[in-house]
DNA sequence: GAGCCCAGACCGTCCAGCCGGTATGCACGC
DNA sequence: GCGTGCATACCGGCTGGACGGTCTGGGCTC
């Protein structure tokens, strides 16, 4: 017979973050507290804090699940590139662009912004957990600058739909992502 | 004879301000305390909450004078442009080109950063704010979704440098900057 | 029965906001 | 000029409540 618990500690970890990333992403470090936690879970206090022992370590726990999710993503929509250079780069760019479909996404992203917020360090740590995105990317010898270009187009994008900086209409959101096939189309 | 106290009330009300902003940008939301800002005044905390009621308040009086700070800083270097079109994108693009030169620029974003996390409702306040670039900003007819294209990648950098999330060398930071004035350059 | 996992009451600290008080200046009437 | 009354600006100790963290106990699994 197989253990069946109803869940196990991992699953209860995962749970907390969840709940954690969300409510961060819904109301802002303000509401970010343990109760309000808590209060969302069928857990108690006590489950949070055998979890994570302090609300910096639930932290530091919320920005290294969302670095490993975001870079997930990157990496997953990057396989479907057949080009060899760039493709993190551009993984990136087509994310950003589809974001407003995604509402996960938004939630990512608004909770890591929270975090990075609450403390300059954990901003430091997200870049730690992401940075690989950079790093194992083949650049195009010719064309050197275009990658960084991308990711910083991309990054404006999604701070934008995170904070609600800019009005990006449908169409605006297409032309930004036909940059990657067709850099002269009209 | 006028009236000279040590300090205009408008002038403790400025100094209150730009403190609470340091704080916020060096310490992010969790130092941002009103004892915190006291500490650093010749100002007691009853000063602080005669000027601002609540937290609340002196956060909105935050973004509202970054969001002025901000936009008073594009214009100025829009002043400059003498293109007819699309004059404060390419003034945001500058800006954000030329951040690492101005520390009190970062320390700006920072905490309209930091304001943002705390609160989803001054995100908001930040936007209706500072749109007016946007609005105020002939397009060029043709080439519609040029400057939307700079607004973002100017907001990508700066980003980039508030959060520490990309490295961008001198040399990058110009290649960037040319954009703006051949975008056919080799 | 031992050890992991969790419940939830409880505690201590910290911080936002309050409040009583002081100083200074201004508008009066006289 | 001078006293009175009132408003603005500011001081700083205090408190009530919120929130992070502790602790005791109990169940479930192996």
């Amino acid at each position: 017979m197989l253990p069946v618990p109803r869940r196990t500690a991992e699953q209860t970890r995962q749970l907390i973050l969840d709940t954690a990333i969300a409510v961060a992403a819904e109301g802002g470090s303000l509401a970010l507290t343990l109760d309000a936690v808590v209060e969302r879970l069928p857990v108690s206090k006590g489950a949070l804090l055998h979890h994570f022992p302090t609300k910096a370590a639930l932290l530091e726990g919320m920005i290294d699940e969302l670095a490993r999710q975001h870079v997930d993503e990157v990496r997953a929509e990057a396989a479907k590139d057949p080009e060899p250079y760039n493709r993190n780069a551009r993984a990136a760019m087509r994310v950003s662009v589809n974001n407003p479909g995604d509402q996960q996404d938004l939630v990512l992203g608004r909770a890591a912004l929270v975090a990075c917020a609450i403390d300059p360090a954990l901003a430091r740590r997200w870049r730690a957990g992401t940075d690989v995105l950079a790093q194992d990317d083949p650049v195009d010898p010719a064309g050197r600058d275009d990658a960084l270009m991308l990711r910083l187009l991309a990054n404006g994008l999604w701070m934008s739909d995170l904070l609600g900086l800019f009005d990006v209409t449908p169409d605006q959101r297409r032309a930004i992502g036909a940059l990657l096939t067709g850099p002269n189309a009209p």
